[in-house]
DNA sequence: TATTAGCACTCATATTTAACGAGTGCTAAT
DNA sequence: ATTAGCACTCGTTAAATATGAGTGCTAATA
């Protein structure tokens, strides 16, 4: 168990290392106001600290600096619950309001903003519309053997694809093909749309099935393809700010991860559904950001679930600052409505 | 005017310097087999060269580097007009055949293909929907107040708008207004469609007027913002084993410079139409790549003409590898047929 | 018993100095 | 016209040294 004294120093430590990325020495924090205590004392319990893992020094000679356990243990009981600031959130929610309408554009306004607003890299994913569902189909001819599929979700989001015929099909079969797939496929997760198409061919008798079947392959073979979900990443320049993130070694293998945008989506939406979470260094798992820390939160826009967004920014980040702003835009977002 | 040995003496320099990124000296030249004459006399015509504003030496007890003036040179006389190699540029079609018939991912596919024949980086810009023709305007309503615009253009690129009523529209007035619009506008150039809307409501009737213009103004809006042409980035990656961009101060404005989408876009649309150019380092007049060479081209895909594709290295590139290469890619994209 | 002053010791970083060697330019010989 | 020879330049590397921030321990103090 820590003392109080013991407790104000691993949170003088970690605050001092976060706003200099200097290990930080006994002698200097005893010179802060908050701390009154001899820098022998301060030694004493920084020695104990250490012993408890929640230090440690680069080397003998030099300060010390949180370890991950002591970053764990700052952000778990020494970050307040922050309360949702009104004034700002509801300036924030004023500057979403301003750019757009459109959700994909709100998106990036909010992840540009929180980026902004912390100086740290910002992943958002738009929705998944695999679990959005069918609220129409329609086909376009473009011209004898061409022509867009169309499919629109109950959220608004529009889909297109173009194929191509093997032969001629006649346009009464289109017709009725859209209009068999929109009668009884309205509604379904658009996940799920191969399989009920599949479920619907087998249904039809053997008469229609010769007519059909051809068309409605092609639209299956259309909406198999599952449109990866709109990613935008904000802020990506602030890594160059970062004092840990000056030399090639460091750098060279998050901006290539970084930049790999169907691992990143993968990697977001795996991330176990919370509000806000952070994860500490190692605690990711993954080697690229193996010196870096992350907040994530599912956000909801407009009050319906939507997407993930992530911060990302050196080990050594100001939790409390990234947490509370990331509170701010999940809120403003919560209360930015799409219509009005 | 060059002597045969000083134009000698030139190219083994740029070509030697292309491939260890080191100054030349004297002494390295006088060892390869084209080159039998002594250091001394190799000396002799450096300082010629140098004199000639051709090669410089970054400090006096260094080899000789390639000046810009060199490398133009180099490029312009002796970089010879290569021949399509046939061989080559069929497995490049073939590979482009299997990866799609979509022309975005053909183009995607085109970039990687490139970046990873020459290891520089590339850039390619797919069409400008603001030239094509438009082949069907329709709407979809989604609920009471929401409804989707598609437009469909002559080359099968669709694109789509959610729109919001300000009040209840009866049914057949959008019905109306689109048979209206697709009558009277098919096959009008996407970026005049703003205007021309305008004309066509200018021509309604008065009684008319009152009903539609709403909804055509409504249209008007939508076509309005004009989407951005498709912008791939390939090899990105590549930059980090260049020699030259192995500190930040080089990486960083380079890396910045080319993760701006929008500057990048009207980079390459302001780049004038021309066959295969090269730029050589300040050429380019862009301050972010005063170390970078670009290697430039237009591309037709299926004989239409399409967009334009870019190649970055460091201004010590090889040009002669990154010419034929970008030639073999455009021409293998010429002969690739989107349908069949 | 808890705190603090004092001091020897450690070790990364900065500074200085010296040695090295690749490359040049010039001169004189071929 | 070409080349061998040589003094000179200057960036790079390595070793030697100095600096100083910070620690751990011990003994004095409240």
């Amino acid at each position: 168990m820590l003392t109080d004294r013991q407790l104000l120093i691993l949170r003088a430590i970690i605050d001092d290392y976060i706003q200099t990325a200097q290990p930080v020495g006994s002698r200097t924090l005893s010179k802060r106001d908050d701390l009154t205590f001899s820098s022998a004392t301060i030694r004493n319990d920084m020695a104990d600290l250490e012993d408890m893992g929640l230090i440690e020094k680069p080397h003998t000679s030099a300060g010390r600096i949180p370890s991950e356990v002591g970053y764990r243990y700052y952000v778990d009981h020494l970050v307040e619950k922050q309360i949702i600031d009104e004034r700002e959130t509801g300036r924030l929610e004023e500057r979403l309001k301003q750019s757009s309408k459109e959700s994909e554009i709100l998106i990036r306004q909010a992840a540009d903003l929180l980026s902004d607003l912390t100086n740290y890299t910002t992943v958002a994913l738009g929705p998944n519309s695999q679990s959005e569902r069918l609220a129409r189909v329609d086909f376009m001819p473009l011209d004898e053997r061409r022509g867009v599929v169309l499919i629109v979700t109950d959220q608004g989001h529009v889909e297109h694809r173009t194929v191509m015929f093997e032969s001629r099909v006649a346009p009464e079969v289109i017709e009725e093909t859209i209009r068999l797939l929109n009668d009884r496929l309205v509604g379904t997760a658009i996940g799920q749309l191969k399989v009920r198409i599949g479920e619907e061919v087998a249904k039809l008798q053997l008469a229609q099935r010769q007519q059909y079947e051809n068309m409605m392959q092609l639209i299956q073979s259309t909406v198999g393809i599952q449109t990866p979900s709109s990613l935008y990443l904000g802020g990506k320049k602030n890594i160059f700010n970062q004092p840990e993130f000056q030399t090639l070694d460091t750098l060279r293998p998050f901006l290539e991860w970084i930049d790999e945008q169907e691992r990143l989506t993968h990697w977001l939406e795996s991330l176990p559904n919370r509000e806000i979470y952070v994860s500490i260094g190692s605690e990711n798992g993954i080697v690229a950001l193996q010196n870096c820390s992350v907040i994530t939160s599912d956000y909801t826009l407009d009050g319906k679930t939507f997407g993930t967004i992530a911060m990302i920014g050196p080990t050594r980040m100001n939790y409390r600052h990234g947490v509370q702003m990331m509170g701010q835009i999940i809120e403003a977002l919560r209360r930015t409505k799409l219509d009005e």
